[in-house]
DNA sequence: CCCAAAAGTTAGTCAAGCTAACTTAACGGG
DNA sequence: CCCGTTAAGTTAGCTTGACTAACTTTTGGG
């Protein structure tokens, strides 16, 4: 049996649940949030590859077939999913900016892209769900929304730190110049490619070093 | 073809001999050699996530059994993939710095990177295996001792560069900085992560005007 | 109150990875 | 030169997952 197979909580048959209910509605309930929230707690154990319907039929105690009367299939499970991860990502990321002291100050930028770095440490199925290789997911309407809404967040604060210190350069283009190389240290770091080869790299000086370069003008 | 495609050391087939007598001794010939090739046109094709064994097995005429006669399993067979697209990722840069004109100028800096934009985007599940989530596949002898010696490689150059231009800073740790901006931007273009934001981007033109800022002394 | 449709079920298909047990071919020693 | 060992291939079968078809049960509206 995989090592991601999990079975924990064995039969909650809907009979059994509509008993415990004061106010059984179906057989189940609300299986489609269920579901996504199974699906999402699952990608977040065993990353999206390893994901299965039948993993989250078997936790949420339905049957493997269930699913496909609320979705048309595993694909759209995890559009959900990764609608969900960008949210997260843009209130973290948001959170960052704010608790550093606004986007006014090179402290803020360095929270702000720091928090990039520490979302994809932290989620990194999720990660790989938003940003990875899954073109038709990423093209779905709500997560292409959340994506982007997630992007225009991030430029306007890059917006106010331009004006702040009298940068000049079109800020989005500043935002995909510091986004590119931060997005570069997230991959390396979560996918241990640094390992091989600079096994000992204080990423966080990295960044520290590196923002500023990317970030101002020209030498 | 690259040199690198025939014998490597490690070829323990005892029906080397086959390739040499142009006559097929046993059932299938060096079937070992044959899948792998076959793996690798598959992965390109296909990519590695929808890679299997038996498309292999069909293509090269065998039984889906056959394989393991020859390998420990489906990773093993990436294994020696991935080992080979190492292989080409080095000579593609060594060859796009010596085009350039050597690693003494910026011009050849910026041919050394932008080689690895042009793999990736060339052969995108072969960069994916090498560089994405895949542990066991990237631990594995063959493919470390290859990312290890491609990476040595883009250090020498990086060093001479540093050395023609009177940079005195870790010529390790200026590679790694440059990596780590073209590894996202070859991801971000994979990944088609730029089209939803900024769909116009001129990724040449970022790498021309980012490089300096990442090789040279901070401003 | 009853019936249509929503939400669940079981059973079955198909493809993949992998194993077991069998067959066939090549090689090397008597 | 034959014959046994063993490498290299075979077929058949197991398991798991995605998905479909055809069913049953529950619910809410007319």
């Amino acid at each position: 049996m995989s090592p991601h197979s999990k079975g924990a909580p064995l039969s909650i048959c809907p009979l059994q649940r509509a008993a415990e209910n004061a106010k059984p509605k179906y057989h189940h309930g609300d299986l489609r949030q269920t579901l996504v929230e199974t699906a999402y707690d699952l990608v977040r154990e065993n990353g999206a590859e390893h994901f299965s319907l039948a993993d989250a039929c078997r936790r949420a105690g339905v049957s493997t077939a269930a699913p496909y009367k609320h979705f048309r299939d595993r694909n759209e499970v995890l559009e959900l999913v990764t609608q969900r991860a960008f949210l997260e990502l843009t209130d973290a990321s948001m959170e960052a900016v704010k608790t550093a002291g606004g986007p006014q100050t090179l402290a803020g930028m360095q929270a702000l892209f720091a928090s990039y770095i520490t979302f994809a440490m932290g989620n990194q199925a999720l990660f790989r769900l938003m940003f990875g290789q899954h073109p038709e997911l990423k093209k779905a309407e709500p997560v292409l929304g959340c994506g982007q809404s997630c992007f225009e967040q991030v430029v306007t604060h890059v917006a106010t730190y331009c004006a702040a210190t009298g940068i000049t350069e079109d800020s989005k283009l500043v935002t995909v110049r510091a986004w590119t190389f931060v997005h570069g240290l997230a991959c390396l770091l979560m996918d241990e490619d640094y390992e091989a080869v600079a096994p000992d790299l204080d990423h966080q000086a990295l960044l520290r070093d590196t923002l500023p370069r990317l970030l101002h003008a020209k030498p």
